[in-house]
DNA sequence: CACATTAGTTAACATGTGTGCACTGTAAAG
DNA sequence: CTTTACAGTGCACACATGTTAACTAATGTG
C-alpha cells in the first residue's frame, strides 16, 4: 500500500503546466519563494526551515532548487530585498499623496498599520530575521531600515521650524518614530487574526507615542540654538 | 586509526569529577544551559540547534540530556526565566540605588549598557526569540517585558508632576522608554567587540530620545487636564 | 525537420538527528 | 557491608537532510 500525501502545492493550483520556458522558470522561482515565505508564518525561523521543505512545499522536488538558487542562504537575501522594495515603495506612495497636517500622524499609522497586515508574510519574515537570521541577511536588513530612517529625516527636514535641526539630530528623531514603527508592526503581527479592536488600541498608542515625540521636538533646544544662547551670554 | 576530537567542554574544564550526588547533577544541568547560550552566541537561532549539539558542547552524551530535560523546549523555557530573573533583579538594584535626579537619564542608560555587556549571552538569547522562537518562548518573553513596563510606569507615577497622568498615559510613556531600551540593546548585541566609540555613540542617542520623551511628557496634556479645561469651557 | 539547451526528475550517498533500551559505576540509605 | 537509586554511557533504530550524477522530456534554435 503506497501512501501518497501528496500536498495541494502552489505549482498544482495555477493548473497550466505550459507556455514560454522562461516564463515557467520564473513561475517556480516564484513559488519557491512563496513557500519559504509560508513555511515562516508558523513557528520556523528562516534558518529552521530546510531546503526540502521549501522544495516539498512549492511542489517540486529537492534538487529543482539548484536551478534557481546557489543554496538556501541565496533565497533569504532575494527575500530581504524583495520585502525592503515593497516597503520602499510604500514610503514612495505615502510621499507623493500628502496627508492634511491636522490629522497627519493618526493618519500615516492607519495606512502603515495596512500596509503591514496586507504584506503580513513580509513582515514576519523581517521581523524574525532582523535578529534571528544570518550576519548577511541582519545586515542587509539593518542597512535597509537605515535607509528607511535616512529618507524619514529628510521629510521632516522639510517641516516649518525644522531648520534648526542639525542633520544628526533629525537623525535621532526619524530613528525613534522607526522604533515606534517597528515596536507596532512586531506586536501587530502576532496578534490573532480577526482581532479588531485590538488593532485600533495599538494604533492609537502608536499615534499618542508619535505625538509625544512631536511634542517633544518642539521643546528641544537644537544645538546650533544653544551655541547662540551660549555666544549671546559671552557677549 | 580511530580520530577522537574530544572538544574541551565545560564540565572538562572545572575538572572535579566528584561531590555530592545533587551537587554534580546541577554542574551538567548548568553545563548544558550555558552549551545552549553559547552556541547560540554565533549564526544560529534557538530551534536551529539540536539536541545533539548541545549536549556535545557540555561534554556528555546526547541521552544524558534527558535526566534534565524533558525537551529543547522546556530548556528553551528555563532559558527565558532565568533572563527575565537577571532583568528583574538589575530593575531592583537600580531603584534601591536612585540616582541624582540632574544626570538621572545618562547615568541610567549607561549603567543599563553595562549591564547588557555583561550578560552579552542572555540579552543575545531574548532578542533572537523575542520575534523567531515557538509561540510559548515569544510568550513568556513578550510577558515578562509588560511587567518590566508596568514596574516603570510605576515608578514613573513616583515623579513629581506626575499626578495627572491616567494609568495608561503612564504605561504608554514607559513603554516608548522601553522601546528605546530594546532597540540600543539590538544595536550594542552586533556590533564588534571592542568599538568602544561606537558604544558611547549609542548611548548618547539613547539618552537623548529619552530626554526628547520626557520634554514631550511635560508638554503633554493629560486627559485629565483637558477634561478640567473642557469643563471650565463649558461654564 | 534535426539538434541543442535546460527545467525538472529519479536514484543514491554520507551524515546528522531524536529517542528507546539495556548497561555501569558510584553516591546514598539500610 | 550490602543494597538501592540514578546520573551518565553505548548501541541501535528509523528517520530527514544537503548534494552528486545520470536521466527525461519539452522548449527553443538553426
Amino acid at each position: 500500500m503506497t501512501r501518497i500525501t501528496r500536498r495541494r502545492s502552489r505549482r498544482d493550483e495555477e493548473e497550466s503546466e505550459t507556455g514560454r520556458r522562461d516564463v515557467r522558470k520564473q513561475r517556480t522561482r516564484r513559488a519557491l519563494l512563496d513557500a519559504a515565505l509560508e513555511l515562516m508564518q508558523g513557528e520556523q525561523s528562516f534558518n529552521s526551515i530546510s531546503l526540502r521543505e521549501v522544495a516539498r512545499n512549492a511542489g517540486v522536488v529537492p534538487t529543482a532548487f539548484y536551478r534557481h538558487f546557489r543554496d538556501m542562504d541565496e533565497l533569504g537575501l532575494t527575500l530581504v530585498e524583495e520585502a525592503l522594495r515593497a516597503l520602499r515603495q510604500m514610503m514612495r506612495e505615502a510621499r507623493s499623496a500628502p496627508l492634511p497636517a491636522s490629522s497627519l500622524i493618526g493618519r500615516s499609522v492607519q495606512t502603515y498599520i495596512g500596509y503591514v497586515q496586507a504584506n503580513q508574510d513580509y513582515f514576519q519574515f523581517l521581523a524574525k530575521e532582523r535578529f534571528g537570521g544570518s550576519r548577511a541577511l541582519r545586515l542587509a536588513i539593518r542597512q535597509g531600515t537605515a535607509l528607511f530612517i535616512s529618507e524619514l529625516a529628510t521629510d521632516l527636514a522639510r517641516f516649518p521650524g525644522a531648520n534648526n535641526f542639525s542633520t544628526e539630530e533629525l537623525q535621532m528623531i526619524s530613528s525613534l518614530i522607526v522604533n515606534i514603527m517597528i515596536a507596532i508592526t512586531e506586536q501587530l503581527l502576532d496578534l490573532p487574526a480577526d482581532s479588531e479592536s485590538e488593532v485600533v488600541w495599538l494604533q492609537d498608542q502608536a499615534a499618542q507615542q508619535m505625538r509625544l515625540v512631536f511634542l517633544g521636538s518642539m521643546q528641544w533646544k537644537p544645538k546650533s540654538v544653544r551655541d547662540k544662547q551660549k555666544a549671546i551670554a559671552q557677549g
